[in-house]
DNA sequence: ATAGAATAGTGAACACCGTTCAAAATTCAA
DNA sequence: TTGAATTTTGAACGGTGTTCACTATTCTAT
């Protein structure tokens, strides 16, 4: 058959994708498939491979949706401009808070953000390293005023350890692998690493080695 | 068809788990299914169904195998004995290395152990959970020199909020979702976390809220 | 020794999955 | 109006977990 002229490729594309999100939204993960996307937007399965090269590319671009969402997230957070610990911490926590609230209301396309392993091991593309450094951004400019002294690269693998840890938590957490271990909310388990991170940065060795 | 006197049934499951094994080292978790492991053992696929209740009873009880394993290999480690945090950072140091170094060698199992969520949604059962918990009292010991005015619970707590925070760095680093942002090895970031969670840990608020 | 119950193992079948691609259907250009 | 170009199809391929009627074998009891 040939252009339904009912929608043009790149509609078609958009379709597709929320398609998907729907998908995963309403039915977790395991409801994403090529099939149950082809039916829900009235095509054949086929068609989808006219517009994406594969699933994984599909869930690429879907997780990029999902980071550009959970940056417009969390810069609506306000943050207070004091440059002390304290204020670190609360500026912390109150990322924390919003970071928690959006998985709670995205919870599958969360685990589809950082469970998925795409089955090829091509670098991620450009565009989605950018969001990935965007959305970073936020907690460096939280530290940013507690690490002034250090540049800009040490301050981003400060950030990044942060961040990883609290994901650490957060993920293992979800998947259920931490209520043997642990008897309080992944909240404040967060809450407890913030703070004792944000202590331990003070007067400590940083990564190079050198004392500050 | 009946008992082949080839196998009892408890040599059954030994030898499919054996089987999947070999297939998650040799070929990565996907290489483990059903088919692969029967025709691996020279039976038909239903037979794992004689003696697993399902993929995931199987892959449950790996991932037990693959705990003990990795209980086994961080015991072996030798820790000093000294109270103050700069041994409790040489042993944390000593125990990182440890556990990286079975990650290299068990990257698959690993990767099972944390990434593999059952379909089923029920608690894990009793010795899974002891499992965990008794790889865990690895860090607790170590910790316990600086906590020993802390409850058993709450050092629990501490150690495993240590713990879910390096697995979340590695973890991370190991899905390639930690290149874009930042510059060094997840070993490195390691280092970083732990020396700065312990110099966090001296005199700060405690998990109470209280200061000691 | 033989009949029958119990057990062990089978493998085709079911309902899925991602992906491909020759063919068909439609539109556009000449 | 014809033919080229394009879009869409859906059957087909090779895979997945899981089930279950059936068969083959062994054990038990007569």
């Amino acid at each position: 058959m040939a252009r339904r002229v009912d929608h043009s490729p790149d509609e078609l594309k958009v379709m597709i994708l929320d398609a998907a999100e729907d998908l995963v939204m309403a039915g977790g993960v395991s409801e994403l498939s090529a099939r149950k996307i082809a039916q829900k937007i009235g095509y054949a399965p086929g068609t989808i491979y006219n517009v994406y090269t594969n699933i994984d590319e599909l869930i690429l671009i879907l997780n990029g949706k999902t980071l550009e969402r959970l940056y417009d997230h969390l810069s609506m957070v306000r943050l207070d401009g004091e440059a002390d610990i304290g204020s670190a911490n609360e500026n912390l926590e109150k990322l924390l808070i919003g970071y928690l609230a959006f998985i709670d209301e995205n919870r599958s396309l969360w685990r589809l953000l950082f469970d998925h392993v795409p089955s090829s091991e091509d670098d991620l593309p450009e565009w989605y390293n950018q969001r990935v450094l965007k959305l970073l951004s936020v907690i460096d400019q939280v530290l940013l005023p507690l690490l002034s002294g250090r540049g800009a690269e040490e301050r981003r693998d400060v950030s990044a350890t942060l961040w990883a840890s609290l994901h650490g938590i957060i993920s293992l957490a979800d998947k259920k692998k931490l209520d043997v271990v642990i008897s309080r909310s992944s909240h404040d388990v967060c809450s407890l690493l913030i703070t004792t991170f944000l202590n331990g940065l003070k007067d400590h060795a940083d990564f190079t080695g050198k004392i500050q």
